[in-house]
DNA sequence: TTATAATAGTTGCATAACTAACTATATGTC
DNA sequence: GACATATAGTTAGTTATGCAACTATTATAA
């Protein structure tokens, strides 16, 4: 395969880096192309959820960058699909952790594939060192803004 | 001023590129606190009106990337704010042509000056080296996912 | 301990995005 | 000229976003 092959957890931080209107509307299409009726919005959730399960709502805003309402209702169509639950914490009784359903399994490999071959065909002709110029570009300007 | 400083021209492409969502939320909340209600996608419109006024709507669809339907609806709440009106074409009557009233252009300094500095903000340790890489990329990117 | 402040989440309101289906006008072909 | 096709714009339906106001719970301070 092409030397574009992100690692793992590369992925999402480029797609929503980079790309997040072009690629992101391909992506939306080639996930309905293949039958997967989710939003790349929730498949950004369940991303985060795949690499580390049971994250509160509030965690889910910092690392998706949305504010509690956006999160809240989100979650609220996810949770229509099946695909996740929220289970109150124990520890803390204002607090929702979100926990992926048997049904978000088998979905992580398909979307990843697609995903994956989205960016590779997005970022062709386009260097490793361009990427981490754009994605530190990105972060500095974040950071700047914020 | 820094050398950031940006040609007229530039300034939305940039936005629209490098800042799409951290930038872009500062510069609404900088519009708001300077007493100007328009959403950074109403200015967006604006900013293209202003280059050159009398666009049609599928023209404002190709520069801002969007399609029909959403600028069917931009423009009618930038009309309803008394800023655009449409005016049907002489030669070809499918067509509006969009363009600014009176009550638009105070708007442009105004607007112009607090997208500069949000941009200067933004951008501060970021060499125009940088801006050119992630700009380009953005094209190719572009290009490739359409 | 009680009053105050901070935090997690929900809901109402407004704006905006995309798809698909629709109307109206133009263009192209037989 | 007539029919098919393409183009410009609108509308309906669904999803998503942000802000502000609200409830419930937890932490802090007098």
């Amino acid at each position: 395969m092409s030397n574009n092959q992100f690692k793992r957890g590369e992925l999402y931080s480029v797609i929503n880096g980079v790309a997040s209107t072009s690629v992101a509307r391909r992506l939306q299409k080639n996930f309905r192309n293949a039958g997967l009726e989710i939003t790349i919005e929730q498949w950004s959730i369940l991303y985060h959820l795949w690499k580390e399960d049971g994250l509160s709502q509030q965690e889910l805003c910092t690392r998706t960058f949305r504010d509690k309402a956006s999160i809240t209702r989100l979650i609220d169509n996810i949770e229509k699909l099946g695909l996740v639950e929220r289970i109150a914490s124990k520890d803390d009784r204002r607090v929702n952790l979100v926990y992926l359903t048997d049904a978000a399994k088998p979905l992580q490999e398909a979307t990843y594939n697609i995903a994956n071959q989205t960016m590779n065909e997005a970022l062709q002709g386009i260097s490793k060192e361009e990427i981490e110029i754009v994605k530190s570009v990105f972060q500095r300007v974040y950071e700047n803004s914020k």
